[in-house]
DNA sequence: GAGCACTGC
C-alpha cells in the first residue's frame, strides 16, 4: 500500500460525525464502569472508537474486544480497522471467528462475534486480559449478546471478581442504534450514554392500502409488491428497488410475476428526462448458491433499473448499494419456540415497527430514498409491536441454561436478563437438561454436564456424541451431529420434472444406507462425499448442496478436536456394550433423543412420548414414510408444523432400549427444579424432597403408564392455532391464483 | 404425499 493511500484513509476517518467526540469519548470510558454509545449507521462508531481508545493507551494493561453478531461484520471491520492503523491484519488488530482465528500474540484489538466472547469467558470467567469489552450492535438483541449483557453486569456485582488478576478495573461500553437506550442504561446502573449524530440520508414512508388489521394472515401481499414495483418502476427516478418478502418460494412467485408484467410494459418512460428503459429481477435468499448471491453486487447495465427481491437477509446481513427504492411487505418468517407443546414453529409473522424502520432506512444509505409500505397505517398502529421479541425470549434455552450453570450461576432465574425470558422456558431447559444428565436433582452442574458444555451443538445430540464415545463408536455418530447441525443439505428444486430426479436419487441413498433410518443415510451421504474424488461434482449430481457438505465437513472436524481434547483428559467415560452390534449406532442415538420418542398410535398417525403427547407424522421426505411394518417406535431429530405436525429425520427403535428412560421424562417435578434454580432449598428441605421423590417412585412410573397416560391425550387442540393459521394461508394463496 | 427466515459456537 503506498503511502498516499495510507493518509488518505486516515484522512478520511477525520470527516466522520464521531471524530469531534473524540477527546469526551475517551472521558467518558475513563470516567466510568459502563458506557453506553448511541449512533445512527455511519456515524463510525465501530471502526473508530477502539482505535481512539487504543491511542489513548487502554492496550497497555489489556486487550480492546469488540462483539459483532454475525462473522462477516467482525471480519470485514478488522480488515478496516487494521487498513486505518497500518498494520497487518492479524498482528495489533485481528478477529476471530468460528474456524477462522486470525489473532496473535501481538494482538491488542480484537474484533469477534458474540458467541467466541462467550466461549472465552467460559475459560476465564474474569476477562481477565481485557481492559476494555465493547458490545456492538446490542439494539439487534442476539441471544449471545443478551447473555453476555447479564454475564458483564454480573461480574460488577461482585467488585471482587471483576478486579481479580488485574490492575485496572474493566471497561464495559455497549453500543447501540438510538433504540430503548434508557432501557440499558437503566440495567446498567444508570450510566451515561454518549449520542453521536449518524451520516445517513432521509427516507420518505409511505403507507399503502393492501394489508389491513385483519390480514395478518393473508399472502395477499405478494401480488401486491409486484405491482408497487412496476408502479415504482415506471414512475420513479432513476435508483434501484429492494422488495422484502418472507421466504425462498415467495421471492420465486413474484419474480415469476415480475418477469411476466415487466414484459408487458412498453419500455421508454420519460421521468424527468432519465430514461427508465427495462427491468432487472434478482431474487435473493440465504440458500441461494454463493454466486448467484454475487451479482446482486453488480452494478446494472446502464439504463437498466436492478429490482432485488429479498428476505430479511438483506435487512442486516448483506448490504446492497444503489438501494433507493424499498418496498415493504411487512411480514418476516420467524422461528419461534413454544414451551406448551415443546416445539420450534416457523411461522410468518408481522414485523416490528423497529423492523420496518430499519427496512426503510436501507434506501438512504448513498442518497435520499422512499420507502413503500403496502399496509395501511392501521396496521402499523394496530399489528406492529414497537420492538421485536428478543430471541432471548423465543428461543429454546436449554443449552444457554448449561452455560449459566457451567460459569457457577446456579440461579437461572434471577440472572440479569435485559429482558427476561418467561419462566417456564427456564423450567423447560432445566428439566431437559436433568434428562440428559447434565444437571443433577439440584441443579447442579455433572461431570457429564461439564463435557457437554464444550460441544457447540444441542445438547441432546453432544449426549449421544459422548455416549458413542463412550463405547468407541464415535466415527458413525461425530459425521451425524455435524450434519445435523448445518443447514438442509438436500436440494428439492421447483420444477416437477427435477424434483422427481432429486426425489429417486435421494431414495437411492437411503437405501443405500439400509433404506429404514435417516440418520444412517446422513452418515452415508457424509462418507460418500467424502470419499469422493471430486466432492462437489457428487454433490451436484446427487442434488446435495455442495456449500451445506463443505460446512459439515469442518464442522464433524472440530467436533472430533473437542473430543479428543476431552478424552485425554482423566475422567472421560468408558463403558462397554453387551448387546447387539448392528443396533449400536441406534442405541446411541436413543440416549440423546429419548425426549423424542413417538410411537404409533392409528394409522399413519404417532404419539409422542414427552409428555405432551402430540399427535404427529412422518414426513413424506423420510425414508420411513409408508414404511409400515414393524415400526412401532421411533426417534426423530425435529417436528415441522405446516399442513399436519410432521417429524423429520426419523429411526425406528425398539422399545427396549428406551423403556428405562421414558420413565425419566414424567418423574421431574418442575417445580422442585425452579425452586433449586433460586437457590432457595435448604439442606433439610432437600433431604424432605428427596425422600418424597423416592416415595414417588415407589412404585416406579413405568413406561406402560406413560403411554396409558399419553393415549388418552390428544394434542389437537394445542397445536390446532398454527395450523389453522397455515391452512388460512394456503387458502388465500389458492384464491388468489384463481383471481 | 412434501412449504426451511436469519444468525452463531
Amino acid at each position: 500500500m503506498s503511502k498516499s493511500a495510507r493518509w488518505d484513509s486516515k484522512d478520511e476517518s477525520k470527516h466522520l460525525p464521531i471524530y469531534q467526540h473524540k477527546h469526551n469519548l475517551i472521558q467518558a470510558v475513563k470516567n466510568s464502569t459502563f458506557l453506553v454509545v448511541t449512533g445512527e449507521t455511519g456515524s463510525g462508531k465501530t471502526t473508530q472508537l477502539p482505535q481512539y481508545l487504543h491511542e489513548a493507551g487502554f492496550c497497555k494493561k489489556g486487550n480492546i474486544g469488540i462483539t459483532q453478531p454475525r462473522r462477516v461484520a467482525a471480519i470485514t471491520v478488522a480488515q478496516r480497522v487494521a487498513q486505518e492503523m497500518q498494520c497487518t491484519l492479524g498482528r495489533e488488530v485481528g478477529y476471530q471467528v468460528r474456524f477462522d482465528d486470525c489473532t496473535s500474540q501481538d494482538t491488542v484489538v480484537k474484533y469477534m462475534t458474540d458467541g467466541c466472547l462467550l466461549r472465552e469467558i467460559l475459560a476465564d470467567p474474569g476477562l481477565s486480559q481485557y481492559s476494555v469489552v465493547i458490545l456492538d450492535e446490542v439494539h439487534e438483541r442476539s441471544l449471545n449478546t443478551d447473555i453476555l449483557l447479564g454475564l458483564l453486569k454480573k461480574l460488577f456485582s461482585s467488585p471482587a471478581k471483576a478486579s481479580k488478576g488485574r490492575s485496572r478495573p474493566l471497561k464495559v461500553v455497549v453500543m447501540s442504534a438510538t433504540l430503548e437506550t434508557d432501557k440499558l442504561s437503566a440495567f446498567l446502573g444508570n450510566c451515561p450514554v454518549f449520542t453521536i449524530p449518524g451520516r445517513t440520508f432521509p427516507v420518505t414512508c409511505m403507507f399503502g392500502t393492501a394489508v389491513g388489521p385483519k390480514d395478518t394472515e393473508s399472502t395477499g401481499y405478494v401480488k401486491e409488491v409486484v405491482k408497487m414495483a412496476l408502479d415504482v418502476h415506471s414512475s420513479e427516478m432513476a435508483g434501484d428497488i429492494l422488495v422484502f418478502l418472507t421466504g425462498q418460494s415467495e421471492i420465486e412467485r413474484a419474480c415469476d410475476l415480475l418477469f411476466e408484467k415487466a414484459e408487458a410494459i412498453d419500455y421508454r418512460y420519460d421521468v424527468q428526462d432519465q430514461t427508465v428503459e427495462g427491468l432487472l429481477i434478482l431474487p435473493l435468499y440465504g440458500s441461494m448458491p454463493t454466486d448467484q448471491q454475487r451479482q446482486i453486487f453488480q452494478p446494472p447495465p446502464p439504463g437498466i433499473r436492478k429490482c432485488v427481491v429479498a428476505t430479511n437477509i438483506a435487512a442486516t446481513s448483506l448490504t446492497i448499494n444503489g438501494i433507493k427504492y424499498i418496498i415493504d411487505s411487512g411480514f418476516v418468517k420467524q422461528l419461534n419456540h413454544n414451551s406448551r407443546v415443546g416445539m420450534d414453529i416457523l411461522e410468518v409473522v408481522p414485523i416490528s415497527k423497529s423492523e420496518a424502520q430499519q427496512r426503510a432506512g436501507r434506501a438512504g444509505r448513498t442518497s435520499a430514498g422512499k420507502c413503500f409500505r403496502i399496509y395501511t397505517k392501521e396496521f402499523w398502529e394496530k399489528c406492529m409491536p414497537e420492538y421485536t421479541v428478543p430471541e432471548i425470549q423465543r428461543t429454546s434455552l436449554t443449552a444457554v441454561v448449561l452455560t449459566l450453570k457451567c460459569l457457577g450461576i446456579h440461579d437461572v432465574i434471577r440472572f440479569p436478563y435485559l429482558d427476561s425470558p418467561e419462566e417456564r422456558f427456564i423450567l423447560e431447559a432445566l428439566k431437559q437438561l436433568f434428562q440428559f444428565d447434565a444437571i443433577d436433582r439440584r441443579g447442579r452442574v455433572t461431570q457429564l454436564g461439564e463435557l457437554m458444555v464444550e460441544f457447540p451443538l444441542h445438547p441432546g445430540l453432544t449426549r449421544a456424541v459422548l455416549k458413542a464415545a463412550s463405547l468407541s463408536c464415535q466415527d458413525m455418530l461425530l459425521p451425524v451431529a455435524a450434519m445435523l447441525s448445518v443447514e438442509n443439505i438436500f436440494i428439492r428444486p421447483g420444477h416437477p420434472d427435477k424434483q422427481k430426479e432429486a426425489d429417486k436419487i435421494h431414495r437411492a441413498l437411503a437405501a443405500k444406507s439400509g433404506g429404514m433410518n435417516d440418520f444412517a443415510t446422513l452418515l452415508t451421504v457424509f462418507q460418500l462425499c467424502k470419499s469422493s474424488d471430486r466432492p462437489s461434482e457428487w454433490c451436484r449430481q446427487n442434488w446435495i448442496h455442495w456449500r451445506a457438505l463443505k460446512s459439515a465437513f469442518s464442522v464433524e472436524t472440530q467436533l472430533r478436536e473437542i473430543l479428543l481434547r476431552l478424552q485425554q483428559k482423566r475422567d472421560f467415560p468408558v463403558e462397554t456394550f453387551d448387546g447387539n452390534k448392528g443396533e449400536l449406532f441406534r442405541q446411541c442415538l436413543c440416549t440423546g433423543y429419548f425426549t423424542n420418542v413417538a410411537r404409533r398410535s392409528v394409522g399413519k398417525v404417532f404419539c409422542t412420548m414427552d409428555g405432551h403427547g402430540s399427535m404427529v407424522q412422518i414426513h413424506p421426505s423420510s425414508s420411513l414414510f409408508d414404511q409400515e411394518a414393524e415400526l412401532n417406535w421411533v426417534i426423530f431429530h425435529d417436528v415441522l408444523v405446516t399442513s399436519r405436525v410432521y417429524i423429520r429425520t426419523v429411526c425406528p427403535i425398539r422399545y427396549d432400549w428406551v423403556k428405562d428412560l421414558l420413565p425419566k421424562l414424567h418423574e421431574v417435578d418442575v417445580y422442585e427444579l425452579s425452586s433449586v434454580a433460586r437457590e432457595e432449598v435448604t439442606d433439610e428441605e432437600m433431604m424432605k424432597w428427596e425422600t418424597r421423590e423416592a416415595a414417588k417412585r415407589q412404585p416406579e412410573v413405568s413406561a406402560e403408564d406413560v403411554m396409558k397416560k399419553l393415549e388418552k391425550r390428544n394434542n389437537e387442540a394445542t397445536v390446532s392455532d398454527a395450523r389453522a393459521r397455515y391452512l388460512q394461508r394456503k387458502q388465500q394463496r389458492q384464491q388468489n391464483k384463481a383471481l
